[in-house]
DNA sequence: ACCAGGTGT
DNA sequence: GGACACCTGGT
């Protein structure tokens, strides 16, 4: 599990400045006292040498372009900001930070694991620009069994329950930067290590590793907390900024959570922690501890009594989610002095309208036919108000479509009531519809590996022709060079886990399940094989795509995803990384834990495993 | 389906 | 605080 804030580690002190204000600060600058929200003013004031960058805007009339501006502070009232160059960042790191992981699933050395360990791979969740959790269970059980073949299910070993060996006895060489939090009072650590200590021990070299894959690609430090879930991982992350890594190992939980408040936890910095902290009179969690359950039931609604009772202790049972492909696009400006008319406020829809088509192109959606269905206009005089309506789909979205769209919104909303002054506006684009459109009909066919390379050669011309078609003229290169193929490796694994191939005469009729509305034609159909061959052989489900495949083409097949993985975004893999879990091989029983617990329970010690000892 | 509101970086 | 992004709950 990690998580960590990211930051240039350039030695001279630097902001990055949004109008008057700072948004970020780098640790060079923090020692003069420059904090976020400062204003330009004050931080010149307190650091005349620092450098303050200015972010990116989008300029009125300069289209959906951004760009960097020295005089954008001062055209607060024409220009928008853009955040779409840290966005890149935040690919290249989470990109990075893939491929370090990537390297701890596949091991030659041992083929008898394969069965145990095959596709394995962590999850990441991207939980903010510059910050991301991980769950390294799947690494960690898979070094475990490398280094410990006692841990090794053994045939007969069939009783869940059964005790773990205990582990080596000898010390446990952590690196000399592996912040380590104190033990409890009732731990000690002459003790002899248990399993719990092991797994974060595993886990801070792969850690360690990735954190190393990121500066050395991108110079790029980063901080990182392990610990055996999300909240832990969280607060330890920020224990040793900018650039190293603090262990909060199960023993040591509970003095680490009883020094903090508890508005520091994750969920309780708003709101709900100042309601809490005024009933109880109290924000420090150790003065929280000694409120029996039922008192806390007696002042807070049943479900949030026992998740506080829970998270004060350490028990955060909250998943890393597979990022999966973004979910919304917003575009939005707060105006200073409030706007007063329909038109200024189209000036600012057409800048919204340009950025989020920018995006939309950007991330390679318009390519692979993602498209959000909904958007959403949000407005705000004294109070807020927001309208959406559908996206029609029979319309190729572009600038012009998504500005239509607001001016239509916008207009409701005015014909509403006070729509004047109004502070600030925004537009958002979401329900992506992920169901490749126009080529729904892919899925459902197999396409074997062999097959793919070859036929992805003869295609390629035909294929991306019809997609070119159908594009704005302006977008037809970028769909011809690399676009259409992205798309076609992608769409195949994307969507359908349960990848049905139960009607292999479907194969090749054309469009046979395309919806109606829909173009069968975009992907020819000869490229399309519906047919399993070789069920004959023993088969091997790929527990990425789910895909049965005679157990031959394995090794191709994972050749098939490793290039597919480098090819098409991060975010399309985090997608497809979440659609294998639930077939992992592993999963025998226990449905109701995940692919990578049901086994770990096995694997792992039998007290504090990783999360999973909760169910 | 629609909208409001809360939480986080 | 501004510009995001995500989630949940109410209707």
């Amino acid at each position: 599990m990690r998580d960590g804030a990211t930051g240039n580690a350039s030695r001279h002190p630097l902001a990055v400045r949004q109008w008057d204000s700072l948004i970020a600060v780098n640790y060079a600058a923090r020692p003069f006292g420059i904090s976020r929200m400062l204003s330009a003013t004050e931080a010149r004031g307190k650091c005349p040498d620092i450098v303050l960058q200015h972010v990116a805007t989008f300029r009125e009339g300069e289209g959906g372009r951004w760009a960097y501006r020295d005089d954008s502070f001062r055209n607060i009232k024409t220009d928008k900001v853009s955040l779409d160059p840290y966005r890149a960042e935040s690919r290249k790191i989470l990109k990075t930070m893939k491929d370090a992981l990537e390297r701890w699933c596949t091991d030659e050395s041992e083929p008898e694991l394969y069965p145990l360990t095959r596709g394995l791979s962590a999850v990441l969740e991207k939980a903010g620009i510059d910050e991301v959790f991980i769950d390294l269970s799947p690494l960690i059980y898979c070094v475990l069994l490398r280094r410990y073949p006692e841990l090794r299910p053994s045939p007969q070993d069939e009783n869940k329950d059964a005790l773990l060996p205990f582990p080596p006895t000898t010390a446990l060489m952590w690196d000399p930067e592996d912040c380590l939090v104190e033990l409890d009072k009732d731990a000690s650590e002459e003790d002899d290590p248990d399993w719990d200590d092991i797994v974060m021990l595993v886990g801070a070299e792969i850690v360690r590793a990735v954190r190393n894959a990121v500066w050395e690609k991108l110079h790029y430090t980063c901080s990182a907390g392990l610990a055996r879930n999300k909240m832990l991982a969280k607060l330890g992350s920020a224990c040793n900024k900018p650039n190293l890594q603090t262990v909060v190992r199960n023993r040591a939980v509970q003095h680490f959570l009883g020094g903090y408040k508890f508005t520091q936890i994750r969920m309780l910095g708003g709101k709900l922690g100042d309601q809490i902290t005024s009933i109880f009179g109290t924000e420090q969690v150790s003065d929280l501890l000694n409120v029996p359950l039922e008192q806390l039931r007696t002042k807070l609604d049943d479900s949030t009594a026992s998740w506080l009772y829970g998270i004060i202790r350490g028990d955060d049972r909250t998943e890393v989610n597979p990022r999966t492909q973004i979910k919304s696009m917003l575009s939005a400006k707060s105006f200073r002095p409030s706007i007063n008319s329909m038109g200024q406020a189209e000036k600012w829809l057409h800048i919204f309208a340009a950025d989020i088509y920018g995006r939309l192109v950007e991330d390679g959606v318009l390519e692979n036919r993602r498209r959000p269905r909904v958007i959403t206009l949000h407005h705000r005089t004294v109070q807020s108000k927001s309208r959406q309506m559908h996206i029609p789909a029979s319309n190729t979205i572009d600038e012009n479509l998504l500005f239509d769209l607001a001016k239509n919104l916008l207009r409701q909303v005015v014909a509403d009531g006070q729509a004047w002054p109004c502070s600030n506006l925004s537009l958002s684009v979401s329900s992506f519809e992920d169901g490749v459109g126009k080529n729904k009909v892919i899925e459902g066919f197999l396409l074997r590996g062999e097959q793919a390379k070859s036929l992805s050669y003869s295609i390629r011309p035909r294929d991306s022709e019809s997609a070119s078609s159908e594009q704005p003229p302006g977008k037809r290169k970028k769909v011809e060079d690399s676009g259409i193929k992205r798309f076609f490796l992608h769409s195949l694994v994307a969507k359908d886990p349960g990848f049905n191939v139960e009607d292999p005469a479907a194969s090749d009729n054309e469009g046979l399940q395309a919806p109606p509305d829909q173009d069968p034609d975009f992907v020819n159909p000869e490229i399309l094989e519906g047919q399993i061959e070789g069920a004959e052989y023993a088969q091997y489900t790929c527990p990425q795509c789910s895909k049965s495949i005679p157990e031959y083409e394995r090794e191709e097949h994972d050749d098939w995803h490793f290039a597919k993985d480098l090819e098409i975004q991060d975010r399309q893999e985090a997608r497809s990384m979440q659609q294998s879990r639930p077939a992992n091989p592993a999963t025998s029983r226990n449905s109701n834990t995940r692919g990578r617990g049901g086994r770990e329970g096995k694997g792992k010690p039998e007290k504090g495993q990783m999360r999973l000892a909760f169910q």
